[in-house]
DNA sequence: CAGTCTGTTGGAAACGTTTTCAAGATTATG
DNA sequence: CATAATCTTGAAAACGTTTCCAACAGACTG
């Protein structure tokens, strides 16, 4: 008789299933991938084996027999970051859904731990992989991503080689809020958003532009700062904007960090919006939703781009024909708060 | 000659490798992880071939063969929560100097999923595992924790097995936190937090408790409210509250969820603060920092948290002996803002 | 110089699955 | 009833590493 204490010592291996129920290691390993192709009758006696050995197949050798580890790379700067932790949490549920989980890798912003990350997840520890990389440029991350063996999708970023992404369409946000302040009389608008080496601070600039341009308006270069996303750059900027002889009357703070650092910068100086600044975000946080206003903002569905990179990837990781790249642009809508008004000159 | 194209079709194994540099197998794995041991004429000779080839082991092979995955399962119900994702971002940080990485597992709060994560993260999938359950009852969740095989690390549970522990000191928090107010005149007090089925909830309902006592003071006991840490809770309760009669002068939202409710309530209904209402809060968040106020909180070392459950597991993985479990208590500390005021009666 | 160490290596056996192949048993077919 | 088709199964070969063991070489030791 087999001893069927639980947690006996080692945990039971297909082989003692299969000595326990007397048939061979083939036959258990069908009753766990294809019950169909197995005898109802050896079915049950493998079954009662496998519940009485409290088996359960070791994921370790599974990859490695299988070559695959329904495991994909997600790999972001900050976890930290609401967006991007609403972005893989609605990835997850949809590739969880399909048997595949998510690996989280946190780089950090760091071009080397990018690099790493990749390297890592190609050599075994995913099939795949979800990136938001921090900077579109650096040679060595493109290197990777030209040799990059396992399918994947860019988050909001742009580089020009066959890689599906999920974009969304900065420009059309930002050249809806800029409109929307120039129409309330505002001139100097400031705009503090992501360097131009990321797609989302090429686009925003763009849609700014363009609001000036389809208004007939001079383009206030002078105050168009792209130079990071981070809390601290968006604290400084608004305060060296704000010192000016001429301040901004209105600022755009395009990215959910930088926010932060604005309101950091309101409360500093005690500026009251909107009577002496207008101010636009992007993206919902709770932060923007509740801040006493609210902060008006450029919204768009997050949920939606983390699932559509999922499903992106489930294409590829089904049938791994290697279509052509696809690139979906997610929208963007203004949500009114009340931290905009008119020019109050 | 080697074709030394890169990425010729399929990656290179150990064998390319050895037949590449003309030596065994086994010689190349020695290159690989005990490079001391082989002679270093030999050794440059398999590194220029690993360099050509373009090498990298396996990792699913060696994770098969070591028996390990050099990964940590991180569970928790909702990464979403700046709390957990700074957890997340710090004990990854720690795990990673150490050359483990983080699997981070989102179960969405219910039983079923955390059980099903214990489950797979056991069977070869991690060497380890810290979690945030969400339930401490849960017969299904405790019989996994029983039979569990891995070591793990509880963040701010209290289960009565031989489980290592991260704990914060929250009954010594909310004593602060109620004392606080007490000394500000306020009498009816609300207290929003957690279900008592978890520690979070049992200890600030008990430093509360203590607080009035220690005053010697009636306790409110109409105005506990120890049931759920979510955003809807904070959001009915404060709103039923509000209504009442006798409705409290301070309210403490003891969760960083519950704190957006109860903004959210605290906007619908036009409340000042702290004239007609005083709250406290827990845990820095932007919300809680950067709201007019600030809000008043109970704060405690997050990523002292999350390192710490880090060091703690680590212990554990490195001499994988099984000394008693230890339980390590994080302090708390009142940060004052401008959310709280005198009684105005 | 015989004998003992030490250092370096190749060969082969794991690790726990899945999968291929062929054989044996069963059923269907004419 | 013989033969062919279909099910069901066991044996064995992978998958790519690491590690154990034995063998051999060269360097000491006495």
């Amino acid at each position: 008789m087999n001893d069927s204490r639980t947690a006996g010592r080692k945990p039971a291996t297909i082989r003692d299933v299969a000595t326990a129920a007397g048939v061979s290691v083939g036959t258990v390993s069908r009753c766990l991938n294809a019950p169909a192709t197995v005898r109802p009758q050896t079915l049950d006696k493998v079954r009662a084996a496998i519940a009485r050995l409290e088996f359960r197949p070791d994921s370790r050798a599974q990859n490695m027999r299988r070559r695959n580890t329904m495991t994909v790379g997600f790999v972001v700067d900050d976890i930290t970051n609401p967006l991007h932790a609403e972005t893989f949490k609605a990835a997850d549920a949809e590739m969880r859904a399909r048997g595949y989980s998510l690996y989280l890798v946190n780089t950090n912003g760091l071009a080397t731990e990018e690099a790493a990350a990749i390297d890592m997840l190609q050599h075994g520890r995913a099939d795949g992989v979800i990136m938001t990389l921090n900077n579109e440029t650096d040679p060595r991350t493109r290197q990777r991503l030209t040799d990059l063996r396992i399918p994947s999708v860019l988050l909001d970023r742009d580089i020009p080689l066959e890689i599906d992404a999920v974009l969304t369409d900065h420009a059309a946000g930002l050249l809806q809020a800029a409109h929307y302040l120039i129409g309330l009389g505002h001139r100097r608008i400031a705009l503090l958003t992501a360097s131009e080496e990321i797609r989302p601070g090429r686009e925003r600039v763009r849609g700014f532009v363009e609001a000036f341009a389809r208004n007939g308006l001079p383009v206030p270069r002078d105050l168009i700062r792209a130079r990071s996303l981070s809390v601290d750059f968006g604290l400084r900027e608004t305060t060296i904007l704000m010192q000016q002889s001429a301040p901004p009357t209105a600022i755009i703070a395009a990215g959910n960090r930088i926010l932060v650092g604005v309101l950091k910068a309101v409360q500093q100086r005690g500026l009251r919006m909107p009577q002496d600044l207008s101010l636009i975000s992007c993206d919902q946080t709770d932060l923007a939703l509740l801040y006493p206003g609210p902060i008006t903002l450029v919204d768009r569905d997050i949920r939606e781009i983390g699932r559509t990179a999922a499903q992106l990837l489930l294409e590829r990781l089904g049938q791994s024909v290697a279509g052509p790249a696809q690139r979906i642009i997610v929208p963007t809508r203004l949500i009114l708060g009340g931290s905009c008004g008119p020019v109050t000159a």
